[in-house]
DNA sequence: TAGATTGTTAATCGATTAACAATC
DNA sequence: TAGATTGTTAATCGATTAACAATC
């Protein structure tokens, strides 16, 4: 071990890596696998194997020579890296399909993100609560549910016209960071994470022509 | 005009960057403007003039020397190099939250991703329809149900367990793409393009801690 | 024409891959 | 010890940025 961690800058590309290596060790774990080489990860998860060595190697050395990498060691630490060793208080900002929709995702609570409540504007959702139990309170609420809750992650599911800001709220009630699934440059001063999904489909819609361009050749 | 549309491989990097200046032309084509200079749609999406005349040049050249790019042309060209000028035809396999979620987003329709139907396992859900009138149908009809109904794109937000055996249906079936929402890696000979949302919200997280240990000092 | 801005080549930067000594 | 595999430096590759002649 020579690297400390918090000495260099990540790459986005790396940091982007680390999930996958997180779910490709947990999947290890559940089978009881002791040890994996930097060979094995890069071909499950079509990568090179100096690219996997690199990429832990900036965080500190965590494998051994002529052995690899101790599978449970290595997915702890890939856990604390990614900050997935404490709890994490979610609030969703819309109640539509997509905020509804996230709640229900076992993804999240299996990780320790918490979601303890969404917000909206439409009265007949205000005050329900979704089947898990999720209660559905009023926007305007929700600056002081922010603050009372220690809630440190805010998602942005709302109409587009609004969205900018309720982000500014949530931040200024302190949120730390911001999911972002409405369809526009949200400018906050606290980390945010897009989910584009149209981007997504037409990626997918521009791959699909080019394979047909390919084909009629 | 120098170099022809499919002569060279357009990077991930590029295609990645073409529905976001999609979206850009789009805003820029509602406010009524008719041109655009490199310059300022790098400002505005946070990239380089170069970068932005670059990725263009890659499938034609649409600009004007001394002027800058017909917004109206641009934004048709990318239009068409996404392959969104046509019409597409979606199914979604699995219709729990996700499934529904996505059938209910407003920016598939607008952009001409027609969601035919939704198929399941359930009893109590096959047989019914979604408030926007969409059919849940049963998966074992899915093959059938694209080869008659011209499916060209597959979506899957099923359990992971049949996650990998509905993509092989789907592809055999004949869909030339297919959208994964299922945490996993699918294995087929069609583009498929992953939204794994866990792995963003992982990336969230660690840009939060990062930022923490930063203010820390 | 003069000014602006493209298209394109060249330079730089950063990320990926290869190589290999260190060492378990 | 011999074999395996890491950690790390060096080489390569590709993407981004700079520069500028072409030209509207």
């Amino acid at each position: 071990m020579k690297t400390m961690e918090g000495e260099k800058k990540i790459s986005s590309a790396i940091v982007r890596r680390l999930p996958r290596y997180y779910r490709l060790l947990q999947r290890m774990r559940e089978q009881g696998r002791e040890r994996i080489s930097s060979g094995e990860m890069a071909q499950m998860l079509n990568l090179n194997a100096s690219q996997v060595r690199q990429d832990f190697n900036n965080f500190g050395g965590f494998g051994q020579q002529g052995y690899g990498y101790p599978v449970e060691t290595l997915y702890k630490e890939v856990r604390r890296i990614l900050g997935l060793d404490r709890e994490h208080r979610v609030v969703i900002a819309g109640a539509g399909n997509i905020g509804r929709a996230l709640s229900g995702y076992p993804g999240f609570a299996q990780q320790q993100f918490r979601i303890l409540a969404l917000f909206d504007v439409n009265p007949s959702l205000v005050g329900t609560k979704l089947p898990n139990g999720i209660p559905i309170l009023h926007i305007d609420d929700m600056a002081d549910y922010i603050r009372d809750n220690a809630v440190d992650v805010g998602v942005l599911a709302a109409r587009r016209s609004v969205a900018q800001s309720i982000a500014d709220t949530m931040v200024e009630a302190g949120v730390e960071a911001i999911w972002n699934f409405v369809p526009m440059d949200i400018r906050v001063s606290v980390p945010i994470e897009n989910v584009h999904l149209a981007e997504s489909l037409f990626v997918l819609s521009y791959r699909m022509q080019e394979q047909e361009k390919k084909i009629q050749k």
